[in-house]
DNA sequence: CTGAAAGCGCTAACAA
DNA sequence: TTGTTAGCGCTTTCAG
């Protein structure tokens, strides 16, 4: 956007000075006196100068961008993670590239390549549900790049993470349910690759445990496309609802798993929570006016996003390599409402 | 992300050739043998060579990347724009930059400008509901820079725009209200400052008008913050319901506005339909799962996205002065659903 | 306090 | 067919 831009060399030759002088003056430098400082910058600001951030780049070895990877920004959580990154990031003068991997390990290891092709400063990322070998970060991250995770995390890479706490919010939501009485409850989830997948296990299987209740393998459904696909969501119900001791409760691990699974159940007017009961992770705003309206577990994806965006900022802007890493686990929120409380409904 | 990076120049002095040979060579010209040509691109792929794309922006005067303005991103009909856009723009080389408003006219002044003194090569843009002076926009087109418009247009700046068929979306879906029996139809919408507000007022309009009946402006509630405020809404909705003559049937005019009227409605314990329906315009994907079932007007977001960007890199890749512009209209989808059609009810 | 000049990585006009 | 060189706009030594 070049378009009848001035540039520091339009300034040097209309004040009669040169370059360096003007640069000097309008980073206000100690070498440049008050006055031609105060002749330099009128004189910018009347013709509106602005400086060209590709030069400074270039001269400056940086790009004053980020990149961001999620799986889709067509997702609550995942805007309001943007939202939240993007809040930090624009304060301070970072601007963001956002991709989208659509659950796809190629397209994520192909955003990641675009993105440093486009020199980005650092990288944020939630891995996709297809990722399970993080070679193309690795090799990235040895050579420099500054990568935070957030949401879908790599153990293999030691860096800055951020993640809600999946394994309490999965805990507590299960006892949630134990408490309202259900005792069969089933778990769909995403790919057991991702990081998400294995904690909320973790806290489901955990609040089982605490009440002595069998781990039921059966009860467990894998969505190996993290819900993407319909058909898997589909026929991971069609198992619960045929199979032997029918769960009376499942228990969602995804935003989209979540929504989906009411949606089909309604479809298959299997009546919710009297025949079957439904809590998940999700973070819509339209819980309340669901049918009915759904219990859920929320993330604090606002928050989540700043965390990541402040610790990666850290690491691009530190003048030492950067050796001590930190994981920061955010609180999730329960909220309960009928679509897991036979005693709420009306 | 210039951490161990591998310059034309390194190739240059490893290969006892000098930049420009190898450049051309990289870049397949002609001028080059192809001897050379293989010589180079084999060590350029073996050292994982990477062209700087700062560099080249710098002395090419282009960014390749383009600037998206929308309210929210948080907000499924903006994702799917973005979504169509994104689709489009990496296929060809450009990255996009995302910002948003949030509704606010200095936010869309302030994003516009970061957006310039970011070089980008044109900007997308859906103006924000406080928006209804566009110099700020003006100017830069003036000076060249191309912009397209998408959903919030302005008629003030001569360009290329895409829209969803809104007059006819709203006028279909107060016809359809009106088949249903509904009679005395309401009709909450944003600030009358932007397009989309205009068109679908008209289309509501246009479909009583047709039957004779008669415009009640007390029936017209408008949202100077796009249904952000939830008290604008709770208030129109008071209005509504504690009306002479209270209204049987609300028409929605945007995306944030329909879902929230049907959350406060369930809060007052309004029943719809059989109180008052309820048909909006949004894009949610929950519309069916929703209680009751929504009603719904659907824009090809994706579409829209898709029309945009190529529109917009039609006139930037254009080689002389574009002056000719065009104003694609996208047909809307009606979906009807419970919340409009007593009948239907279950 | 101010200016000349080099150079960030790349392209392209011109020379050889 | 290859090389030399200037220059994109800016910062930053180093001289003056």
């Amino acid at each position: 956007m070049n378009f009848e831009a001035i540039t520091i060399k339009d300034i040097a030759t209309a004040l009669g000075l040169s370059v360096s002088t003007v640069s000097k003056a309008l980073s206000d430098s100690y070498e440049i006196s008050e006055k031609t400082k105060k002749i330099v910058i009128e004189y910018a600001e009347e013709h509106n100068y602005r400086p060209n951030p590709i030069a400074k780049s270039l001269k400056q070895g940086n790009s004053k961008s980020i990149g961001i990877v999620v799986s889709t920004i067509d997702n609550q959580f995942f805007s309001q993670v943007i939202n939240g990154i993007e809040s930090i990031a624009y304060s301070k003068g970072y601007n963001v590239i956002i991709t989208q991997t659509h659950e796809s390990f190629e397209l994520e290891a192909l955003n990641v390549k675009h993105l440093t092709y486009r020199s980005v400063d650092g990288i944020l990322i939630s891995l996709s549900t297809e990722t399970s070998d993080v070679e193309h970060l690795k090799s990235l991250h040895k050579k420099g790049l500054p990568i935070v995770f957030f949401d879908r995390i790599s153990e293999e890479i030691n860096t800055h993470k951020v993640i809600a706490d999946n394994f309490n919010g999965a805990f507590e939501g299960t006892q949630h349910l134990l408490d309202s009485g259900y005792k069969r409850i089933a778990h769909i989830t995403s790919s057991p690759d991702i990081s998400i997948t294995r904690e909320r296990l973790k806290g489901y299987t955990k609040a089982l445990e605490d009440r002595g209740i069998a781990f039921n393998e059966d009860y467990v459904k894998y969505c190996m496309h993290g819900g993407r696909d319909l058909d898997e969501i589909k026929s991971a119900l069609n198992d619960l609802l045929t199979i032997e001791n029918r769960p009376d409760a499942i228990f969602t691990a995804s935003d989209r798993i979540t929504t989906t699974t009411l949606l089909l159940l309604q479809q298959m007017k299997v009546k919710i929570p009297d025949e079957i009961a439904l809590l998940g992770f999700t973070n819509t705003q339209l819980a309340d006016a669901l049918n009915p309206s759904l219990s859920t577990i929320y993330q604090p994806g606002f928050e989540i996003g700043k965390n990541a965006i402040e610790m990666l900022i850290s690491i691009i802007e530190s003048k030492r390599p950067v050796t001590e890493f930190e994981t920061r686990v955010l609180p999730t929120q329960l909220y309960i409402r009928n679509s897991s409380s036979p005693a709420k409904r009306d």
